[in-house]
RNA sequence: GGCCAGAUAGCUCAGUUGGUAGAGCAGCGGAUUGAAAAUCCGCGUGUCGGUGGUUCGAUUCCGCCUCUGGCCA
């Protein structure tokens, strides 16, 4: 355990697309390290949302503490913010118990968001959204872009008029704050961001990464994905909107739950949206590994991967 | 065996009154600041089933062949 203090970060980091082995990887560290898992995914938070999110199971976490899963409802929201606070907090927290925190996930925007910070801007509102949610309804997306054209040109002229979801935040921003969406972007959070050693994990044949995230979605539909989201509608007031509700998997047995489409369209769709997760992944990858030096890149598709991130992971941490 | 309808991008299809073709989905690339497993942007050369014929020119019209559906025997 005093090999700990040798480290030269404050925490380690395993990030790679769906499918790619982080867990695995993750828990053959544990037998070796004092080590605690800080998840860092966005689906993994909600409760009761275990067969679509591949979340590690009960013996899995017993192997050592897991943190930032089952934390909310499926009817509450997350966010990049709430994370890199949590993750601080917990950063510190974990070293004071004399071990290594060891975060976990493919959430990359929460990686980017810990590492390099955030601005200090308005957290969401929901009435506000509700109320913008609204206008656009009747007037349509572009009627907004207008608007924010109007009240902050920079910021629209960066925004695609189709892009929905940061038309949404820029007037949200600009209306909470009465300041343009840059002036508020100039504003850094004051505080500091840990140091963090980063491994990423990368599959060099995009076919076998296809192959695995077509095997692991059968056998969440074979465990009962849909089922869960039945018992899940029962239980909550769920709307197809919410968050938890647009997860991948999840989304699309909505839909066919609502007779949208049948059992193998469900299985197409599910694939199709995996896949393209994962691509985005992969986007975030490449540009981290351009621009972070301490990003270190280990093939996922080699039967020796969980040796080779375990000894990356000894050497960083001083051991 | 006969008749009819099809055969065009990885898939489902549109189209060309004859001047070598385009949508959706998939796939690929990119963006990404409190919803991020989200949201958005960009990328379309494919023996137009094969082969003869008509034509300046055929994926388009005609013949034959192959395959796939359907109907009749």
């Amino acid at each position: 355990m005093s090999c700990l203090t040798n480290a030269s970060v404050d925490a380690i980091a395993i990030i790679g697309p769906t499918a790619s082995g982080k867990t695995a990887a993750a828990l053959a560290l544990a037998e070796r390290l004092p080590i605690e898992i800080v998840s860092v995914d966005s689906a993994l938070v909600f409760r009761y949302m275990d067969i679509g999110t591949a979340k590690p199971s009960v013996m899995e976490r017993e192997i050592c503490p897991h943190h930032l899963i089952d934390i909310i409802d499926p009817v509450d929201a997350y966010s990049a913010a709430m994370f890199r606070a949590d993750a601080k907090r917990l950063i510190v927290e974990i070293r004071a118990r004399g071990r290594m925190p060891l975060l976990v996930g493919g959430t990359m925007l929460y990686v980017k968001a810990l590492r390099d910070g955030l601005s200090d801007l308005p957290e969401a509102d929901s009435t506000l959204r509700t109320e913008i949610d609204r206008e656009a309804a009747i007037l349509g997306w572009p009627a907004l872009h207008q608007q924010l054209a109007r009240l902050d040109p920079d910021a629209a002229a960066r925004l695609d008029p189709g892009d929905a979801q940061r038309i949404q935040r820029a007037l949200e921003i600009v209306r909470l704050t009465g300041r343009p969406l840059a002036e508020n972007y100039a504003r850094r959070e004051n505080d500091c961001s840990p140091r963090l050693a980063v491994i990423g994990l990368e599959a060099s044949d995009r076919g076998v990464l296809h192959e695995r995230i077509r095997r692991r979605f059968d056998a969440m539909l074979d465990a009962g994905l849909v089922e869960e989201l039945e018992s899940l509608r029962a239980r909550f007031p769920l709307t197809p909107g919410m968050p938890s509700m647009r997860c991948v998997g999840y989304r699309q047995a909505w839909e066919y739950l609502d007779g949208a489409y049948d059992f193998e369209t469900l299985r197409d769709r599910g694939l199709y949206a995996t896949r393209q997760l994962a691509k985005r992944q992969i986007t975030w990858q490449r540009k981290f590994a351009s621009e972070w030096p301490e990003l270190m890149r280990i093939d996922c598709l080699t039967p020796d991967f969980v040796l080779r991130v375990r000894d990356a992971v000894l050497a960083v941490a001083g051991c």
